[in-house]
DNA sequence: ACCACCATGTAACAGGTTACATGATTAA
DNA sequence: TTAATCATGTAACCTGTTACATGGTGGT
């Protein structure tokens, strides 16, 4: 679709954004993500390890070994002027529209193929998430305005989707429930089903 | 994440689900994805026709060739029971939570590190996008409503996820482009930009 | 003559996940 | 002594994309 590759895969992006926070290990890296736009995207921790070295190769970022006192030897990665110009071209790159490969709406559209309880469940189980982030959001909010730092616009807006993101699904969910409860089996819907097991 | 992985991936599940509407060819149901759940999944036409041997070989499709006339040779698929209680298992399997791996939300978070300019060229071209959606999804409902069959709850609701979240996405991006147009560098902004070319 | 559609496939590659392997330090 | 945290890596595997290759039919 976006004809030529891009010059930096999604995990390359954002190892290399959040590199550009500081001089940092690996395993810190991963910790960042897991606190911070884990929730978002996040690297499998055994790619990391691969990608790391390659952006080094690549002259986006350089390596040094540091040991402290008994600790086990680290490897600190710091960020480029290349990589920093590379990584602003990545942000600039367009992002395709959603949604894309969305499973649930794939799982939903196909719901004739199972009972109306399975069906229930994976609504009720949306729900339930989104209530849960939801309230994830609504803390990570509380805690920057307590902070009193200045808070950037991006992250706020990033929190501020997910936030209506959350109320949309919940008020889908309930719809969905009831019109779930309500609906009478499609046409064929019966021979879909008959086999299941 | 799932501990043990799925018995059909999501190419073989969508695939299967669009077998379970009758015997048909790898042609037809490219067709068909493009004119049904395409918008919301879609397979590459290449692992098509690799994976469509593999639901033969694993029971869950049998296969014949047929010749229509002079046309081409073409092979017509058609799922068996077997196929249709995995395609049930699959449906039923529960999806991870979003949102996961969102480009778009990743982009944004980092946005300091491009200029504003890109920023809210990327929330218009959202807007954009959402507001081609929800055209598109108001005219398929027109489509199914005029038709005067019987629909399916599973494709409205589908459809009406869509919309919600087409609006959603709308009124968000009218916040945000308000609120990247108003804001003031974050401290370190200028830093992160400093180098970019 | 040319284009759109019908129809199927292969090979190379990219990108990512999982499980496994190793080993030190520090706090309870 | 046990568990959590620090710290890095490898190998096998799965899934999917892209580009390429082939060739007939039907309409303008």
């Amino acid at each position: 679709m976006a004809g030529h590759r891009a010059e930096l895969s999604p995990t390359e992006g954002a190892l290399l954004a959040v590199l550009a926070g500081g001089e940092q290990s690996g395993y810190d890296l991963a910790r960042r993500f897991e606190r911070g736009v884990g929730r978002v995207w996040s690297p499998a921790k055994g790619h990391l390890y691969v990608v790391l070295p390659r952006l080094v190769e690549r002259g986006w970022a350089t390596s040094r070994e540091v040991v402290e006192g008994k600790r086990p030897q680290k490897t600190l990665y710091r960020i480029t002027r290349k990589g920093r110009s590379a990584l602003a071209r990545w942000v600039d790159e367009p992002i395709e529209p959603e949604p894309d490969r969305n499973m649930f709406l794939v799982k939903l559209f196909f719901g004739d193929l199972t009972s109306k309880e399975s069906m229930l469940e994976h609504v009720r189980r949306r729900r339930d998430d989104a209530a849960e982030l939801r309230a994830q959001i609504e803390e990570m909010q509380r805690l920057a305005d307590a902070s009193g730092e200045p808070q950037g616009v991006y992250p706020w807006l990033t929190r501020r989707y997910g936030l209506m993101w959350a109320r949309m699904v919940i008020r889908w969910s309930e719809e969905a429930e009831e019109a779930i409860s309500v609906a009478r089996a499609t046409p064929g819907a019966r021979f879909l089903r008959r086999t299941k097991n």
